[in-house]
RNA sequence: AGCGGGGUAGAGCAGCCUGGAGUGCUCGCAAGGCUCAUAACCUUGAGGUCGUGUGGUUCAAAUCCCACCCCCGCUACCA
């Protein structure tokens, strides 16, 4: 079996419903899954779920759900989440799953078997309000902020994993360009540079949720050294991944101690970590006690899934970017409805009436598709959808100057009618479902770039439904 | 504090690396055109001291250098 492009997404914390940043990344991943097939690729996509955190425990605890049944709830919503919104996962993973809890004993054996895992004392701040330790930083006055109480100084036996050691094969690694975009890449090495490298706790007490840690049952495994491992485990045959996305906030988690493991674990180092940005509601960060989180799936209910695609891949890939209603709202109505929608609309009722003639497609030579394969070469997503909807201004343009309505003129017809074809094809990583239903309607069943070159068969193509409704304010 | 990113028309961006008239994109606004189409589409126009410095380099600076102001991000076991 030939090994897939191999494509994963963040697996998500299931202690509470999917938010438009979930969205986002499944999207982003999806869309440039499906970017490869048109380019004629086989693809794996992963995606999952991250099940053995604490913090699920104790949201399970809180709500008075056993804990297990808690994460097979949620994470049933997170699939959900995947479907409605055309997310063509090969693999779901959910690292409760006995296989991978089994990977990630063995390589943890395997680590501690080669002296990289050691054990030591663990020596900190506890904060008995949090149950958790915390750093000297922050605290304020010698007191936990949050709970106003004075930590104790705390020293455990922990294991720990050699991370120091890979400092230099980390530095190496990295500026050979695994982290996309630049500027997340020199944050990285800036740090690993200028700072000491410390060894990380592969290990925690007193926890009654997690994997077990294999050499001593006191403990649980660290649990980002667990969720880490599901692309391992997840990948039915495909590691390494050749591009892993995830937000900039686990930047470190998958840029220093992954890579570091796998080494460790002896193997193959993923190609790509694409670090995206995040989204901000109305200018504000999202978050519960905000209050301004958007549920992604009543977006799709209300929508449907190509107007949240849509204006979601918009939104600038590197940089935090502004996301919410009004904005969907816009980029539906402005350019899924008026530009797109609206193009295949004039032009299917002019060939109802008038019909098609075969010719060249003089149009073709104006679609920039060199720069559109280099945007997503590089991962711009929004770039490119703004090459090629300048494509679909051009067809509007050219109907405009043709007056194809006054002439009926067959060929004019025709080559519009093919350039839809060829908008199609380009529009269905991002919009799959809008370039089915033009393909259908249109008579052509291929979305694959080779094809763009191919001219369309004539068909009996009838004016159909509206593809995309305007939405009211 | 350290490191990084940003400050360009009413809003959001691109342009900066490799200097050449403020060029461009998406929207908003104004006027006109068209009537095939989802009151859609096309054309034109108004609107900018390109954060500040009457700073440096240059024949020429949004672009390179310096100083300052403002915003944002990252700072490891907390996703």
């Amino acid at each position: 079996m030939t090994k897939k492009f191999f494509i994963t997404t963040a697996i998500d914390y299931v202690n509470g419903r999917p938010h438009v940043g979930h969205a986002f990344e499944k999207i982003l991943a999806d869309a440039l899954a499906r970017w490869k097939k048109i380019e004629g690729k086989e693809v794996f996509l992963l995606t999952g779920t991250d099940e053995n955190a604490q913090k699920n425990a104790q949201v399970a605890k809180e709500k008075g759900v056993p804990i297990q049944k808690f994460v097979d709830q949620n994470s049933k919503i997170f699939i959900e989440l995947c479907k409605i919104l055309d997310v063509n996962f090969d693999r779901f993973i959910r690292t409760t799953e006995a296989e991978h809890k089994k990977l990630c004993q063995d390589i943890f054996k395997k680590v501690y078997d080669k002296g990289e895992i050691y054990k030591g004392k663990y020596e900190g701040y506890y904060c008995t309000g949090c149950e958790a330790f915390i750093t000297e930083k922050d605290l304020v006055e010698g007191k936990c902020p949050e709970h106003n109480k004075e930590p104790e100084w705390i020293s455990e036996d922990s294991y720990f994993f050699d991370l120091s050691k890979y400092k230099r094969e980390l530095i190496d690694f990295i500026e050979k360009g695994y982290i996309v975009p630049e500027t997340r890449r020199n944050e990285i090495l800036s740090r690993l540079k200028n700072e000491e490298l410390k060894d990380l706790c592969v290990s925690r007490s007193n926890l009654d949720w997690g994997i077990d840690n294999p050499i001593d049952p006191k403990f649980k495994i660290y649990v980002w050294f667990d969720a880490l491992l599901n692309y391992v485990s997840g990948a039915n045959g495909n590691w390494p991944a050749d591009v892993h996305i995830v937000g900039k906030g686990i930047n470190w988690f998958h840029s220093v101690i992954w890579p570091a493991i796998l080494i460790s674990a002896g193997y193959k180092l993923p190609k790509t970590l694409l670090v995206h940005g995040y989204l901000n509601l109305g200018g504000k960060k999202i978050g519960k006690s905000l209050g301004n989180t958007i549920d992604p799936i009543d977006l799709a209910k209300k929508y449907g899934a190509d107007p949240v695609r849509y204006s979601l891949l918009k939104c600038s890939v590197f940089e935090d970017s502004d996301y919410s209603e009004d904005i969907l709202i816009e980029r539906n109505n402005n350019e899924l409805a008026n530009k797109l929608g609206n193009l295949v609309s004039r032009i299917a009722s002019l060939i109802e009436k008038y019909g098609l003639e075969k010719t060249e497609n003089s149009l073709l030579k104006k679609l920039k598709l060199k720069s559109i394969e280099k945007h997503m070469q590089n991962f711009e997503v929004d770039k490119a959808l703004n090459e090629i909807f300048a494509f679909v201004d051009i067809c509007n343009e050219y109907v405009q100057n043709k007056k194809p309505w006054e002439t009926h003129d067959k060929k004019v017809l025709y080559e519009i009618a093919d350039s839809i074809r060829i908008i199609a094809i380009l529009l269905w990583p991002f919009i799959p479902s809008t370039s089915e239903k033009i393909g259908k309607q249109f008579g052509f069943k291929k979305f694959l770039l080779s094809e763009i070159e191919k001219p369309l068969s004539p068909s009996n193509i009838k004016k159909g439904e509206l593809l995309f409704k305007k939405i009211e304010l």
